[in-house]
DNA sequence: GCCGTTTTCGGCCCGACTGTTTTCAGTCG
């Protein structure tokens, strides 16, 4: 059982109590764990073999009695009382209510009235027009049962956080010629930089607001308007992306951006702070005095400012302790693309690239980078022509030479003699040690046998570290984004043992990798183990994806220093040669 | 169920939109 299991599980609880209609604060409580827990950067499993209960105390929102079912469910697999709610209200219910429209009251009312347990006896009695004669219910929520029933079938997943920004950026192309328009920015987890969006929150601030909101609902990749009102409106595109407009005064633009930039953990955390403060919060603007008296809300650090607090950068808005951290002055140094110094992983022609050494070299320096390092894959890799000694040899001696002509042209740039070595199944490096000795910047990656058990890849990795011929761990999970989940990897072992030998995790910018993801990102920082923030390039335009990498290393509270690709090549070197 | 710069009891974030109602409950974010 780890984190995300045991979060499900309190999730579940919530919505069976909400179901049975027990106390709301009860409710939030358990939610509010769930959203804790999979937050949390440590595994509470690991937590409890290391310090037992007590391991647990001290986690906000877990108190003593969610702590007690932690521990149940570590030791036993499962919790009595979620076992006990569902013996008393049936499993489909858990689904019934992620039907659009049909929330815990409704799938009560539903339950009790005609028995409906399951999504197909709701299809059912909402085909058979039984739903419609029920109090609160009609012709017309009938009809979107049915529909909420087939879009629940044909649910798109989230979209990758690029596409998101993609999407925006075309909404914000859209909307800016409504004329008296001042703002318009995305909000919601988009803006958190969150790996995958799951709709989209655009805000925007107009002298004319019903022009906005008109010109909004006429875009061409609209399928379906789900409300429109006359401050918010949503819809669902082609794409299945859903889309909120919120208008609003510019009065209003600081608070509205940072509610609806959330998270709603995060919100919940801030506005109950205002209210012990004798303030309300909304996206209005915070206000005193029974909410009579507007204080502040034109802009986001006002709001902040007005509960006490330094402005908190939205990558850090997930309520894993931000507010105590923003509170003690302690909250990290903004990363920033500019403090990148090089890029560490980058494939050439040589393997799956589609460009030369050279054309990849001149578009780094044209980034204003000090160094790359070329690591293109070894043989092991056949389906990337990955490189045998003869090849890499050649490639060194190129590197080699390359860097000669720089030095003769007065460059301060540097090519970094690189390789992406496969880490074998047997843990094993795929290329000689006397082929790894005579490179600066040895990168190491699993590219094959993703279903070992946690046992084999871990050791299998550890192995691979403890060659002690490695600098840079890439993609250490190996998960593709909606496409592949992360092998099975004891993560916390994995870094203690690249601390002993000084190798680098690897935040790999790839939008459909990111990975480490945030929650290791911050386990790494805890740690003291270092990151390399890069790309894994296969082309010129896969430099630009630096952006990524860096506001997902913001997310896991990552610092200049923590990274160490932002060093200048001396102190770089250093680091590579375990110095 | 959790939590505490007024509290170990008594609070717990706030507002928009919809459909079914004749003033509001439910859902959603």
């Amino acid at each position: 059982m780890e984190n995300p299991d045991i979060a499900r599980i309190f999730y579940e609880i919530a919505d069976l109590l909400e179901i049975k209609g027990e106390d709301m604060f009860r409710i939030r409580s358990y939610r509010n764990a769930g959203l804790v827990i999979e937050g949390l950067s440590e595994s509470l499993r690991m937590l409890y073999e290391k310090g037992g209960e007590d391991g647990l105390t001290g986690i906000p929102g877990i108190g003593v009695s969610i702590r007690a079912k932690i521990v149940e469910i570590l030791t036993t697999g499962k919790c009595k009382h979620h076992q006990e709610l569902l013996q008393e209200l049936p499993h489909g219910m858990l689904e019934i209510i992620k039907v659009s429209g049909v929330g815990p009251k409704k799938a009560a009312l539903l339950y009790k009235q005609l028995g409906v347990a399951t999504v197909d006896d709701l299809e059912l009695a909402a085909r058979e027009e039984r739903i419609r004669n029920l109090h609160g219910f009609g012709e017309v929520s009938e009809r979107k049962i049915l529909k909420g029933i087939t879009d629940l079938k044909s649910m798109s997943r989230k979209v990758k956080l690029s596409d998101a920004l993609n999407y925006a950026e075309r909404f914000k192309e859209f909307i800016r010629s409504v004329p008296g328009i001042y703002d318009i920015v995305p909000a919601g987890s988009l803006r958190r930089w969150k790996e995958e969006v799951g709709d989209l929150d655009i805000l925007t601030t107009c002298s004319n607001p019903s022009a906005v909101m008109d010109r909004f609902l006429t875009h061409p990749d609209i399928k379906e308007v789900l409300s429109k009102g006359e401050t918010k409106s949503t819809v669902v595109l082609k794409s299945g992306l859903q889309v909120d407009l919120r208008v609003l005064e510019r009065k209003s633009f600081g608070a509205a951006l940072q509610y609806f930039t959330g998270s709603k953990a995060h919100n919940v955390a801030l506005r109950d702070r205002a209210k012990r403060m004798g303030l309300k919060i909304s996206e209005y603007g915070v206000f005193k005095e029974k909410g009579e008296k507007w204080v502040a809300g034109r802009n986001e650090e006002d709001v902040y400012k007005a509960v006490g607090l330094p402005w908190i950068p939205p990558e850090l808005r997930e309520m894993r302790g931000e507010i105590e951290a923003a509170e003690e002055g302690r909250l990290p140094a903004e990363l920033q693309v500019k403090d990148i110094k090089g890029d560490l992983h980058v494939h050439t022609k040589e393997s799956d690239g589609g460009y030369t050494l050279e054309a990849m070299a001149e578009a780094a320096m044209k980034m204003g980078y000090e160094y790359i390092s070329v690591t293109d894959h070894s043989k092991a890799v056949g389906i990337a022509r990955g490189l045998d000694e003869g090849r890499i040899l050649a490639q060194i001696e190129a590197v080699d030479e390359f860097n000669k002509n720089l030095k003769k042209k007065g460059e301060k740039f540097r090519v970094l003699k690189g390789t992406e070595v496969d880490i074998r199944g047997d843990g094993t490096l795929d290329h000689p040690d006397r082929v790894l000795t005579k490179l600066d910047c040895v990168v190491a990656s699993v590219h094959s046998g993703f279903k070992m058990t946690q046992g084999e890849m871990t050791a299998r990795i550890i192995k691979a570290i403890g060659t002690g011929r490695i600098n840079i761990l890439a993609h250490p999970t190996g998960r593709l984004i909606g496409e592949r989940p992360p092998y099975d990897v004891d993560m916390n072992a994995v870094m203690d043992e690249a601390k002993k030998y000084n190798v680098a995790l690897e935040l790999n910018s790839y939008p459909e990798r990111l990975d480490l993801n945030d929650i290791h990102c911050r386990l790494a920082k805890d740690k003291g183990v270092r990151i390399a923030v890069s790309t894994d390039a296969h082309s010129i335009h896969h430099l630009n994806n630096i952006i990524y990498g860096v506001h997902t290393a913001r997310r896991g509270w990552l610092e200049r220093e923590d990274i160490i690709n932002t060093r200048p090549l001396k102190e770089l070197m250093r680091f590579l040669k375990k110095e």
